[in-house]
DNA sequence: TAAAAGTGTGTTATCGATAACTCAAAATTA
DNA sequence: TAATTTTGAGTTATCGATAACACACTTTTA
């Protein structure tokens, strides 16, 4: 690899001269400039970033931790990361946790001793806390997405889960449904958490009974096989709509309902949090509560270059994005017992 | 932040001992070691992995330059590159390049400053000749994904495009259909070519004449608007089905087709190359040429980690992977003119 | 015409870690 | 007991770049 040093030499002057140059500070007179270029070039010299970001203390670089990177909530989410990051001169360092609180800990790990100078967290949940705060003791910014993590100061972008969440269930009852389930994730998500919340309320504001048998609890990534829906399907008076809480779970629902033989929405509305991405277009099918995914890795990039490269005191900031009803086929309404 | 010197004055030893310490090499007293690992945990202590690789020459950092972050294919390659990486070792320094050379080249240079050591590249297409021979230039050693590049000597993961193409074609050869429209991407991309090829070899070894007018050429993310099919339909003999040479492209002909009010598979059927990953599920409808996306994330990191850790000097290999024709319902047998 | 200001460049120390070498004290051997 | 080996450290140089300071030589100013 070629360094200053190799520069230096060959264009006759030292190497403080070279890196003067290359940084267009100090002051060099016009001939050097050409000299210094031209081997510069002649020899096809890179700046050694490592070296330099030892002593400036900055990489440009930021990590971005989502959990499932086959999610296209998080894959759109990545394109707006990336492409603000970009932007601003920065580089994206990725990293996967699949919703897995050990991976994310290693990762964390690797972010600290990488140095980078920002860390976009979609964490994995609740437990998530001990790693940010990992992140916090080292005085690392981050910017949290996604999902709220009690107990941490920081700037964090948000979907209103809430109001999705009775949005969609309001829209079913509209619909003359009153036999909703929730496929849920986890209670430790506060996404889960609140999207639970929204349905209760949806049902409350309409006066409708809550029935705690008609909420299943899985995981966001979790659904195995139809083994899951067996319990609602074997109730008395079974659902006559689903509500899954993110896309993930609403691929996993329609699965298990087309092995059942049910028609959706003939036999059964679905309605779902996030909608599918670019390849959704082919078939846009379900009735979901879009969340702006673009601008979740966008806005969310931008609040932590601004923390990175403006004053950290700066009180967090918490931003909410709406999501958007988008009604399709896959709801319906409810038709009176054929009996 | 802590760094060595900090342990090594509270631990009242050397630098170098506490680097022994860290590393376990050397000759440590077991005292000493206990003293020096609790000072370190005192001080949460994390090594500086930028001083680190500035010494060893190593970053353990592999970059993965793929051309579309949003497309499922890619997504899933990128699942197999991390797990991979993720095992030995090596974290992933991401890039998109949105098919697009100039920013390819951009990120090559990021990447050349970065000191990674090595890349799993996805190139956009021939012309990204020049940012591999950059590469080349700099001996950093890279593995292709997914399409060739003439005229670059490397180690290169390739799906059967042409045996792909072959099959979808022979497919739909079987079903009756004879006017089949091609929807490719550029041809400076290897895997529109081939797919190209085979679409012609179908023909030829089905004694079907072939009709250029039927072949348009696009690139594998420009559907723009559905005037990219006007030409098809004002043919005399408009096709009976469409190829896609991408699942993007097949996203778009898709909507095209819907909006012109063509019933799929009853008005015309559409088979497309590449499945649409996880949430491609929720709504098995196209028949494809599904390519095993993870492995070639995943072999290509492997076949990337022997390159960088091994003989440097091994003969460049050439994995290609089949594909599998999945046969779906968006494919029918041609039915006879109803006039 | 001497002092002051400006210009162009070099020297040295530093970022945080490690490789290579050195060396005193303890343990072993003859 | 003297010579040798082993053990457990420390010192110095280095990776590739840059910050801070130094300094000779011009040019300007009084």
């Amino acid at each position: 690899m070629i360094t200053i040093y190799d520069i230096a030499e060959k264009a006759g002057v030292s190497a403080m001269t070279v890196s003067r140059v290359i940084n267009n500070t100090g002051r060099i007179s016009e001939e050097t400039r050409k000299r210094v270029r031209k081997v510069m070039e002649e020899l096809h010299y890179i700046p050694n970033a490592l070296a330099r970001s030892l002593v400036s203390q900055k990489t440009n670089l930021i990590s971005l931790l989502i959990t499932d990177i086959t999610n296209p909530f998080y894959t759109t989410l990545a394109r707006g990361a990336e492409d603000a990051a970009k932007k601003a001169g920065y580089r994206l360092l990725f990293a996967n946790s699949d919703e897995d609180y050990v991976k994310e800990k290693d990762y964390v790990d690797m972010i600290l001793s990488t140095r980078v100078d920002g860390v976009l967290f979609a964490p994995a949940g609740d437990h998530s806390h001990d790693n940010l705060l990992q992140l916090q003791k080292h005085q690392i910014p981050f910017v949290v997405l996604d999902r709220e993590i009690p107990g941490i100061d920081a700037d964090v972008v948000l979907g209103d889960s809430k109001e999705g969440a009775r949005n969609l269930v309001a829209h079913l009852i509209a619909l003359g449904h009153h036999r909703i389930a929730l496929v849920n994730g986890k209670q430790d998500v506060s996404t889960a958490r609140l999207r639970y919340t929204g349905y209760k309320e949806a049902h409350l504001l309409h006066g409708l009974a809550l029935d705690e048998s008609l909420v299943v609890h899985l995981g966001f990534r979790d659904f195995q096989d139809d083994s899951a829906l067996n319990e609602l399907f074997q109730l008395n008076e079974p659902p006559t709509a689903i509500f899954a809480a993110n896309n993930m779970l609403a691929v996993g629902v329609i699965q298990s309902l087309r092995q059942r033989g049910l028609q959706v929405p003939g036999d059964i509305s679905v309605v779902c949090f996030d909608d599918f991405g670019p390849t959704g277009a082919i078939n846009p099918f379900l009735t979901v509560a879009a969340q702006p995914a673009y601008q979740f890795g966008q806005l969310g990039m931008q609040l932590l270059i601004e923390r990175i490269e403006g004053d950290a005191s700066v009180e967090s900031r918490r931003i909410m994005l709406p999501s958007e009803l988008i009604i399709r086929s896959s709801t319906q309404q409810l038709l009176p017992l054929t009996t």
